[in-house]
RNA sequence: CGGAGUGUAGCUCAGCCUGGUAGAGCACUGCGUUCGGGUCGCAGGGGUCGAAGGUUCGAAUCCUUUCACUCCGACCA
C-alpha cells in the first residue's frame, strides 16, 4: 500500500476527548474516529488491526475444537423474556422497537439465543459436547463510556458457548478455554494473567478474568510476585487429554481480582503480594444449568433419562484489545505493534520520492517483499525525511526500511527495529533476506 | 445515576468578564526553497461561533431552554 493514496487520517496534536495513551495514539494515527460516546468507526490502519487480532482470536477457537457461527446483533425480546433477564438487564440494554411495535434489542451477549438454537437442534447426549463461537459486536449502553475502545458501548467480542452432558465435561470444557486463551494472549505478545473471578451460581472456582497488567487498567488486581517474571505462554496442547493438571499449573501462584481478593484470607506474604491495576481481556465462566433450565434445554441420556445440559460462556474483548495491546507497547514516539497483530509488517520509507534512483530502489523492495507475503506500508509521500521517520514511529510498525539517496550511493539501506530502536546498515539482499526470512 | 466542566476553522486554542465588521498556531492549496528525525518564505482557501428562543439599534459575548461531548465517583467485556 502506498501510503500518498491511503486512507489514515493523522492528527498532530492529541484530540481534548481523549485521556488515556493508547486512546491518543490511536486517534492521532487516524486508527479509529469517535462515532458517539463510546461508538468508534474503525478507520483501514485500524480496522486492519481489528481483523489480526480476530484472526488470532479465531485460530485458537478452531484449534481448541470450536466452531464459528454468526449470530444477529439485534435479537427479539421474547427470548430474554424466558430467561427474565429482560427486565433484570435494566438500562445498559438498548431496547428497540420495530415498524410492528414488537420489542426489539440490540444484543449485549447471546446466552438465549444461543441456548434456543441449541434445544431446537440437539436431543441426544450423542450430541455433545459441543463448542460453539462468534465474533460479533454487542451493545452495551454503559452509563460512562470512556477510555476510547476500551470501554466503548459498541464492542467487538468474541464469545462462546459450551454444551456438556455433565460436570466433568464441563470442566473439560473450562479448561480448554483456559489453555486456549493462554495461547490466544501470548500469540498478541501480551502477558495475561489468569485471575481468580467472581463465581457463578454454581461456585467452585470455575471463573477466571484473563489480566493484563497496565496502570490505566480499569480494575484494582492482586497477585504473586512470581507472575511478574512469568513468561505465560502454553505450548502445542492435546485439548483430548486431560487438562486439570496444565491449568493447576497455571494458577498455582496467587492472582484474583478486587472482588475477589480477601486480604484477611490473602496467606500470601505482603512482600511477595502485587497489587497494581490492570485491564480485562478475556473472561471464562461456567454457569451449569443456569439458562438450560429456565429454558429447557435438555437432552436425552443413555437410559432414556432428561438431561439438562451444562453451559459455559467465555469472552474475549477483541476491540477492547486493541487498546490494551497499545497501553502495554508504546512510547513517547507512539505504537509498538507486536509483530502478529501489526497492521503491515514493514514501513518502507522512500526519504526521497521523486528522486529517480529512490523511487526505483523503494519500488524494487516493495515489490520483492509483497511476493515474499510480506505486508508493506511505501511511504512515498513528498513529506521532509523528518516527518516520515516521526509517522513511521507513530504508527509503530515492526520495521522500518529505510531508502535513502545517501545510503543507496553506496549501496546501503537502513532496516530499524520499531520495538528496540535498533538500526543498521545492510546492502539491499541482506535487508531483503533479513525481513523475509 | 450523583458531582464538575466544555462546545468558536479539520486539530489545539484565544476572543466572552466589560455587546460594535470572527482570530492565532498547526493542517490544507499554489509558488519558490530545503531535503537522513515534524525545513523556511510568500500568497491563498476554509467557520450561519452546538441548536432554539429571548433582551438589545446591534449578540460568539448577556438571559432562558435544549442537545452533544468530556472528566471525577458509583457500575461493567
Amino acid at each position: 500500500m502506498r501510503l500518498s493514496k491511503f486512507f489514515m487520517p493523522m492528527l498532530r496534536e492529541t484530540p481534548a476527548e481523549a485521556q488515556i495513551v493508547s486512546h491518543r495514539l490511536m486517534l492521532r494515527a487516524g486508527m479509529v474516529r469517535q462515532a458517539a460516546a463510546g461508538i468508534y468507526s474503525w478507520l483501514p490502519l485500524g480496522f486492519r488491526v481489528l481483523q489480526k487480532i480476530a484472526q488470532i482470536v479465531r485460530e485458537e477457537q478452531d484449534r481448541s475444537g470450536a466452531q464459528e457461527v454468526l449470530m444477529p446483533t439485534i435479537q427479539s425480546a421474547d427470548l430474554w423474556r424466558a430467561s427474565n433477564r429482560y427486565d433484570d438487564y435494566g438500562k445498559e440494554m438498548l431496547r428497540i422497537k420495530d415498524r410492528h411495535d414488537r420489542d426489539m434489542l440490540y444484543g449485549p451477549t447471546n446466552e438465549e439465543l444461543i441456548t434456543d438454537i441449541f434445544r431446537n437442534s440437539v436431543k441426544s447426549y450423542r450430541d455433545l459436547p459441543r463448542n460453539l463461537y462468534h465474533i460479533q459486536w454487542k451493545f452495551r449502553d454503559e452509563v460512562r463510556p470512556r477510555f476510547g475502545v476500551m470501554r466503548g458501548r459498541e464492542f467487538l467480542m468474541k464469545d462462546n458457548y459450551s454444551f456438556d452432558l455433565d460436570t466433568a465435561g464441563a470442566r473439560h470444557s473450562y479448561n480448554k478455554m483456559f489453555i486456549a486463551y493462554l495461547r490466544t494472549f501470548a500469540r498478541m505478545g501480551l502477558k495475561a494473567i489468569p485471575m481468580r473471578a467472581e463465581t457463578g451460581p454454581i461456585g467452585g472456582d470455575l471463573s477466571h478474568e484473563f489480566i493484563i497488567l497496565a496502570d490505566t487498567g480499569e480494575s484494582a488486581v492482586y497477585c504473586d510476585r512470581g507472575w511478574l517474571e512469568t513468561n505465560v505462554l502454553a505450548g502445542d496442547t492435546d485439548y483430548e487429554q486431560d487438562l486439570n493438571p496444565a491449568v493447576a499449573e497455571w494458577t498455582k501462584l496467587y492472582a484474583a481480582t478486587d472482588n475477589q481478593h480477601d486480604p484477611e484470607a490473602c496467606t500470601l506474604p505482603s512482600d511477595r503480594l502485587h497489587s497494581g491495576r490492570g485491564i480485562e481481556v478475556g473472561h471464562i465462566f461456567n454457569f451449569g444449568t443456569k439458562y438450560s433450565k429456565p429454558m429447557n434445554c435438555a437432552v436425552v441420556g443413555p437410559k432414556g433419562e432428561q438431561i439438562f445440559v451444562e453451559m459455559g460462556s467465555y469472552g474475549i474483548g477483541v476491540s477492547r484489545l486493541a487498546g490494551a495491546i497499545i497501553e502495554a507497547s508504546h512510547d513517547e514516539a507512539g505504537i509498538i505493534w507486536p509483530d502478529s497483530v501489526a497492521p503491515f509488517d514493514v514501513g518502507l520509507i522512500n526519504l526521497r520520492s521523486g528522486d529517480a534512483k529512490c523511487d526505483a530502489a523503494a519500488d524494487d523492495f516493495y515489490r520483492k517483499l509483497i511476493a515474499a507475503g510480506k505486508s508493506v506500508l511505501h511511504d512515498d509521500r513528498t513529506e521532509s525525511a523528518g516527518s516520515k521517520f516521526i509517522t513511521m514511529d507513530l504508527i509503530g510498525l515492526p520495521w522500518q526500511l529505510i531508502v535513502g539517496p545517501r545510503g543507496l550511493a553506496a549501496g546501503r539501506v537502513e532496516l530499524k527495529r520499531r520495538k528496540t530502536g535498533a538500526r543498521e546498515e545492510l546492502s539491499i539482499d541482506q535487508a531483503l533476506n533479513k525481513l523475509t526470512a
